[in-house]
DNA sequence: CACAATAGGTTAATCGCGTAACCCATCCCA
DNA sequence: TGGGATGGGTTACGCGATTAACCTATTGTG
């Protein structure tokens, strides 16, 4: 363990005091002469000087972490990160918060007590959350005592929470109108009820799809079960010509039960996912879907925290826009 | 914001010092009496007391920080979280991670004086290397202070680096035999030649799948054209009746390729992955691979610094053992 | 009885850094 | 020549927790 550099022992040995150090350091430079700032500096950089946070921490209370906390429902199984969105998610995060001089500290849980100690103890900045929606809205309220943003998640806009999410509802409404406009009349719908999200992306497919010609089967879905509705619905399923799911791994999923079942993708039955997920680009046909832009939310995630730290208090609430990602899994219905 | 709960204010209601307090929490109460534990463990509780990581790094030089630095690769442009092998430790490390009492920060980069300055910056307890190699082991030795797992990498075992891998030789081994078993005589391998693991697979494909009847096809690939060298080599690769790529992401993207192409799997070519993950479940057919367990690994990674931590340094350098896991993506062959 | 041991604490220094308050020598100007 | 401004720093304390050294009163012991 090589030891240490400390402003002292630079103060030490450029015989100045550490006030003047730590001053060439914030840049502070107005009452001392240039002569003396260079020979500081100089040593800095030749001592590799690395400042020790826990002086800076409790110092100026001011940590530098992020701290993101994953909801880790059980839907995930213990693997939350493996999770497609959410691993994109803390990637562009990671990379936006690191331009932005913080550091990121994860934490998967469901437990808000956890989240409140983890805050606490490292006196985070701020923190970003994955994957909660409006019935943990008390609890963020009660206890969340540091800036916050909802990075994903479904909440009303009045609660006053900073929440960035995207267009779910134009998402789905775009589907729908492309089906639509593809000739499709009849179509599946296949989603999670548990997920909030989940009904904004039916409802904006279903303004855009229904007009009085067409029609569309939900298939109800219970979790563990996904595949087995498949099956007790296939006839059903056999009269529609398109599907749409709400998520990529869904629609992979259900690509999956069609081709077991032999039914062609798209020739018989077109499929439209949602999220954009790395699996679109690598299954057979490739995914036709919704994509959206995750640096551009992790940007703006970072943009709505330092508003907070800048103590703007009106929180922003933006559904950011989202669009349709033509690939091979939608083929024209002619009649 | 929450005014924090010190310990002094706790020692000033109880009318004791600080020094008493911090000892009941750390359970050092030989010389405290029972009545006053218990006042000063029902004020802890009742107030909620949660210590600032800031105090304790500084008196104690004990960040319970380890970092977790995964190498930026180019290959990964920038989406390294995304990849499936990557996501799939970070979960299991961060599960393992907190189960032991630790937070984990993550850093992706290649540039090693971040690295440093990173450790250095949060006196991190340990950190965790994920996909270094030998190449990269002169600036491990010379810059790394601190105890250090490599997670994911291919390091000689000579090399006196603690070196979490899985036998990679043996998975390849079980292919071969595997797939010459069921009959398989022409076999294409696909890998990409930069990454250093991938020989160990390939080596020990040769060994499990060669003998005098077989053959085997390697179709050099570069980074930006796998599918062109595929289209290149259509006619060869359409005289066998196998494959073997190195990596499960491969094994789709190749299956892809052969689908566009007309070309059945497993009808006319059978295809064997490695890795894997989440997408093996969810591609058509199902991916046969082989299967690493993460959550094993990541257990293996904990214990390996624990024993750093405890002074004892002869480096453990295991090769997890890797079991082949059949699904539908191999057919049998009958001449 | 003298002295030691023990119970039950307390005091004060320390960790690395930031910063408000202070200090001294010059210089300037009326 | 007296007083303020300015340049170029320094001193000293605070942040929260840990811990070695110290203290006092009571009990035990030969």
């Amino acid at each position: 363990m090589a030891e240490r550099v400390r402003i002292v022992d630079l103060a030490e040995e450029l015989g100045l005091s550490t006030a003047t150090v730590s001053n060439v350091i914030h840049g502070k430079t107005k009452k001392i002469s240039d002569e003396t700032v260079k020979r500081v500096q100089a040593l800095l950089e030749e001592r590799q000087y690395v400042p020790s946070m826990a002086g800076i921490l409790l110092a100026r209370n001011d940590s530098r972490i992020v701290g993101v906390v994953v909801n880790n429902h059980e839907k995930y199984e213990g693997r939350v990160l493996e999770d497609a969105f959410v691993s994109s998610s803390l990637n562009a995060l990671l990379f936006e918060l690191e331009r932005a001089g913080y550091f990121m500290m994860i934490k998967a849980t469901q437990d808000w007590s956890e989240v409140e100690r983890f805050a606490s103890m490292w006196n985070m900045d701020g923190m970003v959350l994955l994957g909660f929606c409006d019935s943990d809205y008390e609890k963020l309220r009660a206890r969340m005592h540091i800036p916050f943003v909802v990075y994903d998640g479904f909440f009303q806009a009045d609660k006053g929470i900073c929440n960035l999410t995207i267009d779910n509802f134009d998402g789905g409404r775009q589907v729908g109108a492309y089906l639509k406009e593809m000739g499709h009349r009849r179509a599946v719908l296949i989603s999670d009820n548990d997920i909030c999200m989940d009904a904004e992306r039916m409802a904006g497919f279903r303004e855009g799809f229904s007009d009085g010609e067409t029609d569309f089967l939900e298939v109800p879905m219970n979790r563990e079960g996904r595949r087995c509705s498949y099956r007790e619905n296939i006839e059903r399923i056999r009269a529609c010509t398109a599907a749409f799911a709400v998520s990529d791994v869904y629609a992979a999923e259900f690509i999956h039960f069609l081709q077991e079942q032999g039914i062609s993708v798209p020739g018989e039955i077109s499929v439209v996912g949602f999220d954009d997920n790395a699996l679109c680009e690598n299954c057979f046909p490739r995914l036709t879907t919704v994509g959206q832009d995750a640096g551009e939310r992790a940007r703006m995630a970072v943009h709505a925290l330092r508003r907070l730290w800048d103590g703007e208090t009106d929180p922003i609430v933006e559904a950011l826009p989202v669009k349709l990602i033509i690939r091979d899994s939608v083929k024209r219905k002619r009649y």
